[in-house]
DNA sequence: TTACCTGCAAAAGGTTTGCAGGCTA
DNA sequence: TAGCCTGCAAACCTTTTGCAGGTAA
């Protein structure tokens, strides 16, 4: 246990630095929070969670060391299509093309991909109402200009 | 053409019929913007949209509606988590379990589900970066309270 | 020492709520 | 007519921003 800890502090310092990231205590304690939490948190709840071991951090350093983090691939983000909520007319299952840089949206219709199994474990587990695919991509245009 | 647009309408006062729903101006401008609209809108983009034709529409009509269209199955939300944004540790590609009622989020190893085959398609149109199958569930607890 | 990072406070969106008046069925 | 729906305005909550001071390298 004080060995898996010591190794993830190696691990984040090493990668901060072939970053270029200043690593400083509060990043540190940001990065811990994540890597013991299973429950895909909110920044609110990651601040929480911090809070108990730093007292002082503040809301606006939670979320620019969350965005330091996703833009760097330390993390990821579950919520992508974040600015505002959005609607699709479509309500038969079908699965989404994204583009991560200007968050187009496409619909893939449910045929156009084979059938996916879905585990048995988790069909034991959970009621399954639907899936659906979400495909990450660059669209033509934001390809273009990178 | 015109033939489309009065099935939509006729579909659609149909549809409100059967669920209870009264059928308002407001919510027919709204219903038509959706059907409409390939480009899954937010609300705002559906006020913009509808206040063209119905001007003195608010936002808070269009919140409403796209809510209590939402509730009863006549449209779908991209955005099933939007109440925060929600991070990941873990940044390898994998799969998501989440319960549609608490918004608990489980992750599934990318190796439990079998290889998705990517459309030629998608392949030659877009620069795929990677997938993941997001599981739409009620988990055991719940279900239980259902 | 220098650039980067933090914390505060204020601002900026997006979304929800309460309520009075209006409309559908 | 009764209950549902709309529009306004205010409140709310999450997230972003600017800036002055502090810290890592």
């Amino acid at each position: 246990m004080k060995k898996k800890n010591t190794q993830q502090v190696e691990f984040f310092r090493e990668k901060c630095r072939s970053l270029g990231l200043n690593v400083t205590p509060q990043r540190m304690a940001i990065y811990k929070a994540l890597v013991g939490d299973e429950t895909h948190p909110s920044p609110d709840a990651v601040f929480r969670r911090v809070r108990l071991s730093h007292p002082t951090i503040s809301h606006a350093t939670v979320y620019k060391t969350l965005d330091t983090f996703e833009r760097h691939g330390i993390i990821s983000r579950l919520t992508p299509l974040h600015e505002s909520v959005r609607y699709d007319p479509m309500t038969s299952q079908h699965h989404h093309i994204v583009c991560v840089r200007c968050k187009k949206v496409v619909n893939l219709s449910d045929g156009e991909l084979g059938t996916i199994q879905i585990p048995a474990q988790v069909k034991r587990e959970y009621r399954v109402l639907g899936y659906s695919v979400h495909f990450s991509v660059l669209c033509a245009s934001c390809k273009d200009r990178e």
